[in-house]
DNA sequence: ATGATTTGTCGTCAGTACCA
DNA sequence: TGGTACTGACGACAAATCAT
């Protein structure tokens, strides 16, 4: 079971509080094939309107269930219970501890791996989904090949046309869009590609820092402020400035800032890979809730099923 | 209305896992 | 082995809620 063997990876319990306890209420479940020999699958209704087919829990045909009713109402009720009262176990011997210690896989892989195991739960995809994961305003527009942040908190997109978008995070919508168009967007040569956009406000330089093969970098030209998109390698057009790379620096002051630029570069990914994992987390939990929403519905039906069985089996005295 | 408390979100740091 | 991705932990901040 993934779930037993994750959650005694867990350190400490989650910090919000993830009870279910209106969840049964809002979980309406259309049964279907109940019945021995073919597994048992339930169509469940989430609170969130999100319709799901899992599979039963018993998915082996169970040939009968009253042969030790009592041990089988003990592990119904107790099957949720068992990983928590395993962990408050005062007793641990070195192995569980590693265990305990040992770091958790990301919510990616598990979650995934219960994608695997319950049909309808939804991977979580390797890329982010464009409605949570690329900036609102962007979304709209033509499909970007690259995404970045400035260090003024905007976000250029590079469509595959060419075409560079720039986004106010604080505006609405397209409002804040601002449209690039690269100067030799055709059959750019190889080296330097020269953009220039109408900037709603001149404040100040701007720096962009491209991951890969790419630098884009401000050009002080005049009023217009221009971007350059080129290899690192490729030679330098004139009038363009170009920002030093690493190979290049000498001075300290220039050490000091490509230290800097380092420095906001990897908080900037981190900062993206923060977002990124709690929209992983609050999928991971909203996929836990939703299996244990699964399973107490599963559960009542499956004690109600026994009370059936052993009023059928249960001989008359009287 | 106002201060206290709770809750949610975000950025950052630190540590681990994984891969080339 | 270095770079990168991932995630727990922590603090800051704002909004919501509660008590008076």
């Amino acid at each position: 079971m993934w779930w037993h063997q994750h959650n005694l990876c867990f350190r400490r319990p989650i910090e919000e509080d993830y009870s279910s306890g209106d969840v049964e209420e809002k979980v309406s479940v259309a049964g279907s094939g109940t019945g021995r020999g073919s597994p048992a699958v339930t169509l469940v209704q989430l609170p969130s309107g999100q319709t799901i087919h899992v599979q039963g829990v018993i998915q082996t045909p169970q040939p009968s269930v009253i042969q030790s009713p009592q041990i089988h109402t003990v592990q119904v009720a107790t099957i949720a219970e068992t990983d928590e009262s395993a962990e408050s176990e005062g007793v641990i011997d070195s192995h569980k501890r590693r265990e305990i210690l040992s770091r958790r896989p990301s919510y990616r892989k598990i979650l995934n791996e219960l994608s695997s195991d319950v049909p309808g739960v939804p991977k979580i995809e390797e890329e982010r989904s464009e409605e949570e994961g690329t900036p609102p305003s962007i979304a709209t527009m033509a499909v970007p090949t690259s995404i970045y942040q400035t260090s003024t908190g905007q976000y250029i997109a590079i469509a595959q046309g060419g075409t560079i978008q720039i986004s106010n995070p604080g505006s609405d919508g397209v409002q804040g869009l601002q449209a690039l168009t690269m100067t030799n967007s055709g059959a750019p040569p190889p080296g330097a590609t020269i953009v220039q956009y109408a900037a709603q406000s001149a404040d100040g330089t701007q720096q962009f820092f491209v991951p890969g093969s790419q630098v884009v970098v401000q050009a002080a030209t005049g009023d217009m402020p221009a971007y350059q998109i080129r290899a690192p390698t490729a030679a330098l057009p004139q009038g363009v400035v170009m920002a030093a790379s690493p190979g290049s620096l000498h001075s300290p002051q220039q050490l000091a800032e490509e230290a800097t630029r380092k420095r906001e570069l990897r908080l900037m990914k981190n900062r993206e890979a923060a977002k990124e994992c709690r929209r992983r987390k609050k999928e991971y939990v909203k996929c836990l809730e939703s299996r244990v929403a699964v399973l107490e519905v599963q559960n009542k039906k499956l004690i109600e099923e026994l009370e059936t069985l052993k009023d059928i089996c249960s001989p008359k005295t009287d």
